[in-house]
DNA sequence: TCAAGATTGATGCAGGTGCATCGAGTGGGG
DNA sequence: CCCCACTCGATGCACCTGCATCAATCTTGA
């Protein structure tokens, strides 16, 4: 009689993985609905318009959003198709290149943050205060930061002119 | 200036998106390393094998595993393929037919079980108390319980012998 | 300096998913 | 009784993903 996950382990399990699913369809539906592309363009197009001069490196945006390298450059192909980014070749790295948000790429990213912060008002904040939200935060990092190694900061500077990393 | 979802619930989103696909991604390679076919078999052949003659119209299974209708067609179809379920037809209703767990579906589902309940353990139990564990499912449940209207059962009762709902 | 190995980014292929739609079958109202 | 609306399950299509692998380039170390 081994019992290895305690009970309460495995509803916390079944619970994670089916409320963020849940929770997740929600809001890409929303997004959808008001006619805008999936989260995941959303998150690149932020972290594009976060960096610096506005571009990075192919193999920084697949680390800051942990998606495999084969994705990245496909979401890539997606973006410059749609002319949110551009490609531009890398000087000192000729393997390399940059990636550069456009304008309609800022542009797309901040009326996508009007429909986005709407959705996580009306599926999570809503739902919780926000000492629960800190609560739920803080169980959920003792999972994450192990089974891989990422760091998520602390607990965010996040307000309407800085979306959420 | 609006603000809509407060910082904390915003984090709180981040944080239950990211962990989730971290510790999923984590547990289905465990799974696969061990040799094994996809989560959503397992749920399949479970639901099955709780079933009370080890047989379910496609319709139940589906909304037992909350996927859509196509998807479900699909599933069994490739559990067909492979032996572990069958297709009988349903005499009370010629349009439908009741999917029916084999032996060998039954014996897939006991040892996914092993691996299964091992990444459980791995993944969520050794990082969380019990008490812990509660407070976590508690609070996904808040959030769970309305974007659709699904119930999972109270808190579950789980052990080796019967495993997850 | 040069060969071996690592890194960057793209891509062919197989398979999975969402969407729309279809055909078969049921059942309820006129 | 019949027609219309609905439910059940399957499927064609487009797209997306994972995996393996490739070519190009950089780096290292003998």
């Amino acid at each position: 009689m081994k019992r290895k996950p305690s009970t309460e382990a495995t509803s916390a399990w079944i619970r994670l993985m089916r409320v963020q699913s849940r929770v997740l369809d929600c809001v890409e539906q929303d997004l959808k609905k008001a006619g805008f592309p999936p989260l995941a363009w959303y998150d690149a197009l932020l972290e594009l318009s976060r960096a610096p001069s506005g571009e990075l490196r192919p193999v920084e945006l697949e680390r800051q959003m942990l998606i495999p390298q084969y994705s990245t450059s496909r979401l890539i192909d997606r973006l410059v198709d749609e002319g949110l980014a551009s490609r531009r070749e890398c000087k000192i790295d000729k393997r390399g290149q940059f990636v550069e948000i456009t304008e309609a790429g800022r542009e797309l990213q901040k009326r996508m943050w009007g429909a986005y912060s709407a959705a996580i008002e009306k599926y999570v904040g809503s739902k919780l205060s926000d000492a629960d939200a800190v609560k739920l935060s803080g169980l959920l990092d003792r999972l994450g930061c192990s089974c891989g190694e990422m760091k998520l900061p602390p607990v965010a500077n996040v307000n309407e002119s800085t979306p959420p990393r």
